[in-house]
DNA sequence: GATGAAAAATCTGTGAC
DNA sequence: GTCACAGATTTTTCATC
């Protein structure tokens, strides 16, 4: 294992995930360092892989689409290539915002977007219940999204 | 409904989400707007809320966060207090990184990080096992995570 | 109301210590 | 790790459509 982040390392990515926007020199006042060191531990952090990335979170709702679908899969275990074939079919379905898989009970989840009742309908009948080697399917319809824990001890 | 985005918004947005550090000059650019006429609209899309965040994505595995489980509540329905007793424990453990409800045949997803699987263990039986009103769970431990669909018809 | 051009304020990233 | 600075970037201003 490469250099595990530090103690000043943790308390730089929990400003930083408090307050994305901050600018750096506000943030390295806010985490006890210097500008300069804070620039090179971020650096080395995107190097490593900790911060994977910089994303904009877009509000689907406020964008038009209305309706978000959690989908639980079950696959025929009995073919061996029906994991691949499954995941690629999924992810040429431009509404398929995210894909899990998992060990228990379910073996993959989707999250799917449509603009509406009426456009999940047709999503739901043409490019998801023609995606190969499902066994069973469950749908759940999103009501709400809270993510916030970033007072994680990091 | 205040002033749905339009095709440039859209346009805009599409360049944001594919390389979400550009500079603005360089979205600008791609996007077919002047600098400043972007960065009004960017603006007016953090304001209305269709831009609902800008985030750094940790990567937990590189931090020693080996562990993600996504766990799947149902609560009891004759305790009409449950709902909001439940999201109020939920939200007090720092492991829990997500929470999300649903209509359908679940309640509630939790999305929970532990170091290991000893200390998933204690987590589990310390902070989930007694969160209130309860009535039927399951564990799915987190393989990977695929999300990428950005090339959505914004 | 929204735009573009350009100035002003601010921030980032680097080199030297 | 710190300090100082050049260059890049963001944000405001102002005239214009």
């Amino acid at each position: 294992m490469k250099s595990m982040p530090d103690a000043t390392d943790r308390r730089i990515l929990r400003q930083l995930l408090a307050d994305p926007e901050a600018p750096n020199a506000v943030l390295a006042g806010r985490a006890g360092v210097t500008p300069a060191s804070l620039w090179r531990r971020l650096e080395r952090m995107r190097e490593t892989g900790v911060i994977a990335a910089i994303q904009s979170r877009i509000d689907w709702r406020a964008l038009g689409w209305e309706v978000e679908v959690s989908l639980r899969f079950n696959l025929d275990k009995t073919n061996p290539r029906a994991f691949d074939e499954f995941m690629a079919a999924a992810r040429d379905v431009p509404e398929v915002i995210e894909i899990q898989t998992f060990l228990g009970s379910v073996d993959l989840r989707l999250s799917v977007i449509a603009r509406d009742m009426a456009h999940w309908q047709q999503i739901y009948r043409d490019r998801i219940l023609t995606l190969p080697h499902v066994s069973d399917i469950d749908a759940l319809m999103l009501v709400s999204t809270i993510k916030d824990s970033t007072e994680l001890a990091l």
